[in-house]
DNA sequence: TTAGATGCAAACGATTTGCGCGGAA
DNA sequence: TTCCGCGCAAATCGTTTGCATCTAA
């Protein structure tokens, strides 16, 4: 299930190491007012291995119930203008959300029922991210990696 | 502009290569009827290098004014299932279609217009699908890759 | 003749926007 | 005190669905 929340850090090493006052310090320098909401969403986003949609956070604890849906769109809006959270795109209606800074990851994608799983791999694209910006004539570049296919729960069912 | 149709062949020499005939045979061969409306959606896709838009569809030539939206989703539905499309995500709110046969392309896509350029080089994923399958566990993998940033045009104008 | 395609209209889900109020700086 | 962020409600936009009709096979 794409959406539900798995309280859980990425095994990766580099994820997760930014600070909660960090977070925020530099929302601070973007910007942004301290809010209750902006810091519950931070901590969310920091704590989850997968990127979240907006569905979810608006489920999770600490937001639920205490926002409206459109003051976190305009939330997440202006984040990803500062460039402190990245927008994604997972073939699902709903966008979903990581923390722009963290560690670079790619997704395996099931097509049957959504599920989101993230790859322990290094990138092997990373690097050309400046090769396609002097090609294109495109500016600041940054990309975005996905595989689909079949998970295992829902092969199994099938089967 | 990520809709106005650009009525010419990639220079990509593995591209543009099946004929309407040999295109419509696969489709018949999947069960689909011989519609107009089939063989002008699968003619508008095979001569745009670029993933084409339901909206873009529906303006096409040949298309537009002879049917109703519903049914371009439905038979780009049918399309898809039949492994004879691809639906592309673009970040956009709208999906993307390419035909599925046609040789892999990687894209870069201006975040400020949503100019969409296709990529012009080797893909370097196409080898790790297979690992990606090994690694998860899921099957029948495929990959999309994009890049984004700032386009040339878009660029200029903010400068 | 008959299952697959279509048009029309209504429903839906994600996202955006206008407006007036309340709280962080 | 001054903007920024907020809740609420309505509007938009892409997409889906139900139903009766039509048509390719």
């Amino acid at each position: 299930m794409a959406g539900h929340p798995k309280h859980q850090n990425s095994s990766c090493q580099q994820c997760g190491q930014e600070t909660p006052a960090e977070l925020l310090a530099a929302c601070r320098a973007a910007g942004l007012r301290r809010t209750q909401l902006l810091e519950n969403v931070l901590e969310v986003l920091r704590t989850h291995a997968e990127p979240v949609k907006i569905s979810g956070l608006l489920q999770a604890r600490g937001i639920r119930g205490t926002c409206d849906p459109a003051t976190l769109y305009r939330l997440l809006q202006r984040l990803e203008t500062k460039g402190l959270v990245r927008r994604i795109g997972l073939h699902e209606r709903a966008a979903h959300f990581t923390l722009h800074r963290a560690h670079h990851h790619d997704y395996v994608v099931c097509r049957e029922c959504g599920d989101v799983a993230t790859l322990k791999m290094d990138c092997p694209v990373e690097k050309l991210e400046n090769e396609v910006g002097r090609r294109t004539g495109f500016r600041e570049v940054y990309h975005e990696l996905q595989f689909y296919g079949v998970c295992p729960k829902c092969s199994a069912r099938s089967a």
